[in-house]
RNA sequence: GGCUGAAUGGCAGAGUGGUGAUGUAGCGGCCUGCAAAGCCGUGUACCCCGGUUCGAUUCCGGGUUCAGCCUCCA
């Protein structure tokens, strides 16, 4: 039985769907005016791998992941760049895309746009207004945090607290200052939309409430997104939501943990992020998918090149164990997918459930004599694997990798007439010409492995 | 200041009231012409101080340190 933790209660739940068979599943997804860097790798795969898993135990998944497509950040980004809005976010877009399918993410069944729901965001603010949960001021409209009751819930906030920390900016507009803004007046060449408050544009929060109740209804599973969402987004998208219902708007909650740099979280406003187009210059998008899994989600994750080589060992690892056998076709993983799956049905520990996958690739290696039982163990680790999003390449692809773009390194071609000639070597017994050879392979980044069929090859 | 969360072996990272995580690095052995890969073996790890207990890294209390949120951020 799948446990998740919800924040909701800071506990461990089990996972009981609204419909049987069913999961409705809303991440929130990129602001577009910029790279994705390593931090939204991970929500990526953390919420591919929770998707994958959820189909792999029978759910039929709805993934809903929107994309912020107006915003302060994206209009001060076009005006610097001197292009249309549309022009940057579908640019950015594109490259999001590009980095996502590069680390095998699939792609969500739906990624509605902040300006494509213009009139349901319209109506649900409409809605606050009518309930008197919001209120509208020189031509935009705040939510009034003090009349909703729960206010705070899922951060573990009080309005006390909130108000005792007064570090929100005043603004005379608002009639309190922890309010938010829902619609936000277009000043002069700024972008808008007609609204019975005068041309504007939505405030970031409610984009969220209106797509996901509009997308997957009033009520729906999961509701998930990076940890610092936590507050004020994710509170204020059930304070907008649940307000303007009157139902209960997410089942359970949940936050991946930052990515840090030395410590510290990996972030614009600090400057310390990695793009992930950067990354994948120097490892390949698996290295990064199989990081990112190494720890559980909730927990930080400290990016470092140390920790990358590591993965890229640790992967090279399970892709040997996978050189030259045929895995089978399984239905069923035995003992190891039951392992497997206790793994992941702990609110989808990724470690334990990578760690299955090297118990089995032992057993594999000890194996590889036996063909049937090799063919048998590589079909389950192949099949384990694929549930998150692993060892899908092919093995020889994965090792010996792609020639570098500087001209030193050697082609395919190049290599294997080294292979040959030390090949003839060997065989005349010519031990320092062959170990001459694999010198001169060794320093160009090529390692060698000689064993029963031939020589195999791979690059380090 | 308020509110979260975390501290595990050289590094990374799970977990547990009393025997094995796992990966990587190291060391020894087997295999190999020699290597590599692989296999086997190998580590007095659980921040500090109290308490509960026959027994605590694991539970409770206190402390220390670190990170995050309270302002845009995945």
């Amino acid at each position: 039985m799948l446990e998740i933790y919800n924040t909701l209660s800071r506990k461990k739940e089990p996972f009981k769907t609204i419909e049987p068979g069913k999961v409705s599943l809303y991440v929130c997804g990129m602001t577009v005016y910029d790279y994705c860097h390593v931090g939204h790798a991970r929500v990526m795969v953390v919420f591919d791998t929770v998707v994958r898993y959820l189909r792999a135990s029978d759910y039929d998944v709805t993934y809903v992941r929107n994309i912020t497509d107006i915003d302060d950040k994206i209009i001060a980004r076009a005006n610097e760049n001197g292009e249309s809005i549309t022009a940057l976010t579908e640019r950015c877009i594109g490259y999001m895309n590009e980095d996502s399918d590069a680390l095998g993410v699939i792609r969500p069944d739906r990624e509605p746009k902040a300006t494509e729901h213009i009139e349901q965001i319209v109506t649900m603010i409409n809605r606050l207004i009518e309930k008197d949960h919001a209120y509208a001021a020189n031509g935009d409209v705040y939510y009034k945090v003090n009349s909703f009751e729960h206010y705070g819930k899922l951060s573990g906030k009080n309005i006390e607290d909130l108000r005792s920390g007064e570090r929100v900016a005043i603004d005379e507009a608002k009639n309190d200052p922890l309010d938010f803004v829902l619609w936000k007046a277009a000043k002069p060449n700024e972008p808008g939309w007609d609204s019975p408050w005068g041309v504007g544009r939505p405030g970031w929060h409610i984009e969220c409430s209106a797509m996901s109740t509009c997308e997957l209804g009033n009520n729906f599973d999961i509701h998930g997104g990076g940890q610092d969402l936590q507050f004020p987004h994710h509170e204020n998208e059930i304070a907008q939501s649940e307000g303007a219902t009157g139902e209960h708007f997410a089942n359970y909650w949940m936050h991946n943990g930052f990515v840090r740099v030395d410590d510290e979280k990996m972030s614009k406003s600090l400057g310390n992020f990695f793009t992930i187009r950067d990354v994948l210059k120097r490892y390949p998008a698996e290295v990064i998918r199989y990081f990112i899994l190494t720890s559980q989600y909730r927990s930080p994750l400290n990016y470092s090149d140390d920790h990358l080589d590591n993965a890229k060992s640790a992967l090279t690892r399970l892709y040997t164990a996978l050189r030259g056998i045929k895995a089978n076709e399984v239905a069923d993983g035995g003992e190891y997918e039951q392992r497997f799956r206790t793994a992941m049905d702990d609110d989808f520990n990724t470690p334990v459930a990578l760690s299955v996958l090297f118990d089995l690739t032992r057993e594999l290696n000890a194996n590889r004599n036996d063909q049937n039982k090799a063919a048998e163990l590589a079909g389950i680790l192949k099949r384990l694997s694929n549930i998150l999003g692993l060892l899908a390449n092919d093995p020889e692809q994965f090792l010996r990798g792609e020639a570098e773009q500087g001209d030193a390194s050697l082609s395919t071609e190049q290599v294997q007439k080294y292979i040959e000639q030390r090949i003839l070597a060997r065989q005349q017994k010519d031990w320092e010409e062959s170990d001459r050879l694999r010198d001169l392979l060794t320093e160009q980044g090529i390692i060698l492995e000689d064993n029963a069929e031939g020589t195999s090859w791979r690059r380090k």
